[in-house]
DNA sequence: AAACCTTTGAAGCTC
DNA sequence: GAGCTTCAAAGGTTT
């Protein structure tokens, strides 16, 4: 019985390498004049006929072996070093036998587009000045110099720097065609890309394919029901989440701004960022973009194709009419400032390298980076919120931050009046409206700035050379008159600068040997950059401030004027 | 669910 | 013009 059962299982694996071997001439008959690249997959398949026929005539002796497919991918997995090593192999195995076609990260289609310049590197790591390239490319109708934004490679790329992020995905390091590419929150999918969004293979026959021009709309993976959330332009400073800086509900895209005066590069980028509210939306439809931009967020109440645009100079309305139309408008964010741009780079990295997840805490951290910053990486920042203003206004003119002040309700204000109130009874020791949550241990690892990306803390000889170097001017008058910069929160600065007092005496004491010692974030001081007009950054270095003679020439001014009490003084 | 917290900077508002 | 307030992002926390 054994016996009869053994050889028919025989028959059956005879019957199956038949097959195989069958198939494996045909395919070989096809493809023979195709030459080599195929010995893998040939290879395997002698493998696995072979081992079949081995199988099926050994099996009468040793039943209880393991099975050739468990032994094949045993196999290959010993010839490899590092696990990694054979997953890459099977990757590449799988690759190479035509079970990707296309790349991992479906939404960038043309990482494998060598001519488009790409920052990637072959395997998906983002080559050296990757992260620094994408500023001209991000930047196209804002002539930033490409020279100065490849300049500083020290900076860092945080999401690809975060163990949390896939190194290709960083939306920090996009494409030139980024912007046409990534508003889509499905670009980090692992699943299966949509066929068209595969220029490399044709989802048809699965030959590869060059791109071609008229499929570059659909790189937005923007089904009108998925697209809820639209990437900033500044989307590299978006590490991590995918998150967008400015959301954007379904339903919101609009046409572009036509009235906008625009260049070419600007046009292009309008069309595919942007779509300023003041415009109706042209009756046929979407730009063949679809992108509005980012900063335009939809209001809750929903958009009514058929509800007429708001006419600028219509017929006088009812104040609960006006208040309705206001409502529909959408709602258009500032534009970021350097250091929230600063901020949304930073965030992921110092989330990664913190235990931390409390943006409070986080905050408090990068405030201190940023001033740990050389004047350089501030000035890039700088530069970029200028320029995002520049466009902010350039899309929306007649937009102010006026139209979203007051719109955000805060129980704060119940509370400042309240305090405010408190204040003028109580002393100026007891004016502290809340005890100072100091989220951030002054200890803590991560607390001490910016550490990889060449802070000043952590480059002893950049600061002092930064600080002497001709281009840093003594304080401008605004420094002068603001030293402290302590403008809202003066008893969580004094706080936060009395640690960074202590943080900077410790610092002193143990640097004094070399005289050479690293600005604390105490010297993170208000840097005037806010003081100089952004259209004096184009023509002028920015202005720092002057440099302190030492750590202990700053503690001590710093102890000379107690934080709180320098430019707020009690009411 | 919405505001708060926390940071810096830009801009609006008030006096 | 000085000084104050609000908002921009973020996400856990608080109300």
């Amino acid at each position: 019985m054994l016996a009869v059962l053994l050889l028919h299982h025989w028959r059956e694996q005879r019957a199956v390498v038949s097959w195989l071997a069958q198939t494996y001439r045909q395919d070989e008959g096809e493809e023979q004049d195709k030459g080599a690249g195929r010995g893998s997959a040939h290879g395997d398949l002698d493998e696995l006929k072979s081992s079949l026929v081995h199988e099926s005539e050994a099996r009468g002796a040793s039943s209880g072996s393991d099975s050739e497919a468990e032994r094949a991918a045993q196999q290959p997995r010993e010839s490899f070093q590092k696990p990694r090593d054979y997953v890459a192999e099977v990757v590449r195995r799988q690759h190479d036998a035509g079970f990707f076609k296309s790349g991992p990260y479906p939404a960038y289609p043309f990482l494998m587009l060598p001519e488009l310049g790409s920052p990637y590197l072959p395997n998906g790591a983002l080559s050296p000045g990757g992260a620094r390239t994408y500023l001209q490319m991000k930047w196209p109708l804002l002539d930033v110099p490409a020279g100065a934004t490849l300049k500083d490679s020290r900076s860092p790329s945080p999401a690809h720097l975060s163990n949390k992020v896939p190194v290709v995905q960083h939306p920090h390091h996009v494409h030139p065609l980024t912007p046409l590419l990534t508003y889509s929150n499905d670009r980090f999918s692992p699943g299966s890309p949509p066929a068209h969004l595969s220029p490399e293979i044709d989802p048809k026959t699965g030959i590869p394919r060059p791109p071609h021009p008229s499929e570059l709309s659909p790189y937005y993976p923007l089904s009108p029901g998925a697209v809820g959330q639209i990437p900033h332009p500044l989307g590299w400073l978006v590490p991590q989440q995918g998150q967008p800086v400015y959301s954007i509900p379904a339903g919101g895209f609009r046409h572009p701004y036509p009235a906008l005066a625009m260049n070419a590069s600007m046009s292009s980028l309008m069309s595919s960022r942007f779509s300023p509210h003041m415009v109706p939306p042209p009756a046929h439809g979407l730009h063949p973009s679809g992108i509005p931009h980012p900063t335009i967020v939809s209001p809750i109440v929903k958009q009514e194709p058929a509800q007429p645009s708001v006419s600028p100079g219509g017929n006088a309305k009812s104040p609960v009419t006006v208040k309705k139309e206001e409502e529909k408008k959408p709602h258009i964010k500032k534009p970021l400032n350097a250091f929230m741009l600063y901020m949304k780079e930073m965030r992921a990295k110092v989330v990664a390298e913190c235990t931390l997840k409390e943006s409070a805490a986080i905050n408090q951290i990068l405030g201190r980076r940023w001033h740990s910053l050389s004047r350089e990486e501030q000035a890039k920042y700088y530069e970029l919120a200028r320029k995002e203003r520049q466009l902010h206004s350039q899309l929306y003119p007649t937009w102010s931050a006026r139209d979203n002040y007051g719109k955000k309700k805060k129980r704060k204000r119940e509370k400042l009046a309240q305090q405010q109130t408190q204040d003028t009874e109580s002393s100026l020791v007891s004016k502290s409206k809340k005890p100072c949550v100091q989220y951030l241990p002054v200890e803590k690892p991560c607390d001490s700035p910016a550490s990889s990306h060449g802070s000043m803390l952590d480059s002893p000889a950049t600061p002092s050379a930064a600080l002497a170097s001709p281009a840093a001017p003594a304080a401008t008058h605004s420094e002068q008159a603001q030293p402290l910069s302590l403008t809202t929160k003066p008893e969580a600065r004094a706080q936060l600068a009395l640690h960074s007092a202590a943080f900077l005496s410790s610092k002193a004491s143990s640097s004094s040997s070399s005289g050479l010692s690293s600005p604390s974030p105490l010297l993170s001081r208000p840097i005037p950059f806010p003081s100089v007009p952004p259209t004096a950054l184009l023509t002028s270095p920015p202005s720092f401030p002057a440099a302190l003679p030492s750590p202990q020439a700053a503690l001590a001014v710093l102890q000379a004027q107690p934080l709180s009490l320098v430019t707020k003084p009690a009411d």
